[in-house]
DNA sequence: ATTAGCACTCGAGATGCTCAAGTGCTAACT
DNA sequence: AGTTAGCACTTGAGCATCTCGAGTGCTAAT
């Protein structure tokens, strides 16, 4: 990202790993002593010294006060996750988690979201999140009326990406069986497969002719359907353990997590920084790297749940920007393709048996 | 509930109110000195030492330590709220916005209880909770199979307390409209209106023999069927806006925070408190007044919400026990009957025009 | 019964001290 | 030229100490 950028030594570079591995595990700033212990590099902890100010003027380490060690910076646990991340090895016991979700093979997608969310939170022990973005353009593709008696009867709505909306209607008059046979062929009639904007005046009025005495009926069932399709496009967030969060020292100010709080219950920024994700692959945004200045020393990984080529989600970690990267990493990879599969496969749900 | 308790001075009584109303405002200890200058009865600082001296005796009052002054302990509160509280007068602005929510008329109460949450929270500054209890035992009373295309159809399950489910089935293999039709007729034939204990291995035989060579549809559907009304009977507590309450200094330390979070993330304690409510206007529960004992310092102030004598769920606010009581009852009071006709009058909904 | 007065208690906040950790720099060493 | 030992320096954490103010309880006078 900048000139200084040229290339690392291999030196430098052990230490770097070995400042934001010990940093990761203690959780306070590491010293030049220390590091001279555990690294292998048979060097003293001058020279270490040395190579950690270089660091620092290249802006990978950072001191909070002079008489402390380093700690990494957002571009130090950047240059961490691109280059020097390993690979993490899901013990058992991990796998088994993520397995009995899958085998869970639960109805909808809200449902795989919600426990996967949970799962997320449980594995890594930070803060789970799922999103749902806000729909493309809905219609509804089909009504159906069930008729329950005399003074109550079933809107059942599909619409066109293939979620069912329903809503019982209990009347204040008496309506017959083939009254509401009608409601249903004229709805189908006139605005099925229209979206909100397209459903005019005119086509209402066409409507309430067609109804004749029930002509009462299309008011509310307006007003129904247009409630169902702005339901549907608005995106949502859901949110799991976030009390883990607190066991964090980061977090031990009462001010740092109400606005890290704001932030999950405002939604809009988690919405933005999700979808301008650029990866196809496990996304990591690292402190101020968003705009959100709220983000700073918290990061956010995240994979996009995909349903045959469409994105329908995103699944994540919020935590602090101290993480355990390649637990964390391996761990939404998995729990995502894993989602994925699930989704893809529902294709053949009943086939075999 | 005790000995001491056979009545209170009036100066007593005015005193408590004081400490009461001035600790509900100030969060801080409230002394003699000051009790003497804003209170209206004219009595020097040393009477009213004397007084506080005898309330502590009795219970109602504690003294954090010796050279502070007097805050209610849970049994002060507990007289304030049952004897002292005066009617507080909503202001134009927030009958407005109750009744902005009022007018809404949403659909559902799923939606009205996340609304009105939202609402509570805003309008007390603490947090809303809404809770909506475990379903009794509920089965399908009606089943509906609506053929989308040769591969692919929703099942609509209406359940006896008129909630509405439905499951979009895709298939491995072809399907007819009639043998749809047919899945609809036997599944209305064998176990609507079953409880799901009730639904036996001859029953699923008999359905798989009616069903010919579409009985492998019987094993999904079933599955389906015991997992909507596993889903039902699950109770649901909805929380707004717990940040609120990291404004106020009793929150300030983590670890309280920390354990109120997980009451509410585990949700069965308050499942506890509020259906173990007795009275059918607003409740208060005041610190360890319930057998939880995480909830000392706070309080749960909530009411149930009745359609027509049944209750359907209760709606509320958490918040420290120095809460604006009569504020607080109010507003609930306000929007938990405010949520009942709408309920109510749903009936009307549509007789209107 | 009330109240003025006073000795007493206790926590909050300020101050100053030591200590350990860690740094940067210089000079010596390989 | 790179490495290292050594040393002076910096700084926050922790701790003891002190003061101050608020508030109490008690006693004696009204």
């Amino acid at each position: 990202m900048n000139i200084g950028e040229i290339e690392l030594s291999d030196r430098k570079k052990i230490i770097l790993k070995a400042v934001v591995d010990a940093h990761i595990n203690i959780g306070e700033p590491v010293g030049s002593k220390y590091l001279a212990e555990i690294t292998r590099l048979s060097c003293s902890s001058a020279t270490i010294r040395n190579e950690m100010a270089e660091l620092e003027e290249l802006g990978y380490l950072e001191q909070p006060h002079t008489s402390a060690g380093r700690i990494p910076s957002d571009l130090g646990y950047r240059f961490y996750v691109d280059s020097l991340l390993q690979n993490y090895n899901l013990t058992e016991q991990e796998i088994d988690k993520i397995n009995l979700l899958l085998r869970a093979k639960l109805s909808e997608l809200d449902k795989i979201l919600q426990l996967a969310t949970k799962l997320a939170s449980l594995l890594t022990n930070y803060t789970g999140i799922a999103v749902k973005p806000k729909a493309a353009i809905v219609s509804i593709s089909r009504f159906e009326v069930l008729y329950l008696d005399r003074r109550s009867f079933v809107l059942v709505m599909l619409t066109t990406t293939g979620i069912v909306r329903t809503k019982t209607f209990r009347l204040g008059f008496d309506i017959q069986q083939e009254e509401a046979a009608l409601l249903s062929t004229v709805l189908n009639d006139c605005i099925a497969n229209l979206p909100p904007d397209r459903i005019t005046l005119p086509l209402i009025v066409e409507m309430e002719h067609r109804l004749g005495h029930n002509r009462r009926l299309v008011d509310p069932v307006i007003k129904c359907i247009y409630e169902s399709l702005s339901d549907l496009d608005e995106g949502e967030l859901r949110v799991e353990g976030f009390n883990r969060l607190l066991q964090y020292p980061e977090y031990s100010d009462i001010n740092r997590l109400r606005d890290l709080f704001d932030l999950l219950e405002q939604k809009e920024d988690i919405f933005n920084i999700i979808s301008g994700a650029k990866r196809d692959n496990v996304n990591v945004c690292i402190g101020s790297e968003s705009d959100v200045d709220i983000m700073s020393n918290s990061t956010l990984v995240f994979k996009m749940v995909k349903n045959k080529e469409r994105v329908v989600g995103a699944i994540g970690v919020l935590g602090p920007s101290r993480m355990d990267y390649s637990r964390v990493i391996t761990m939404i990879d998995q729990l995502a393709t894993g989602i994925c599969d699930i989704l893809s496969s529902e294709d053949v749900l009943m086939s075999g048996q």
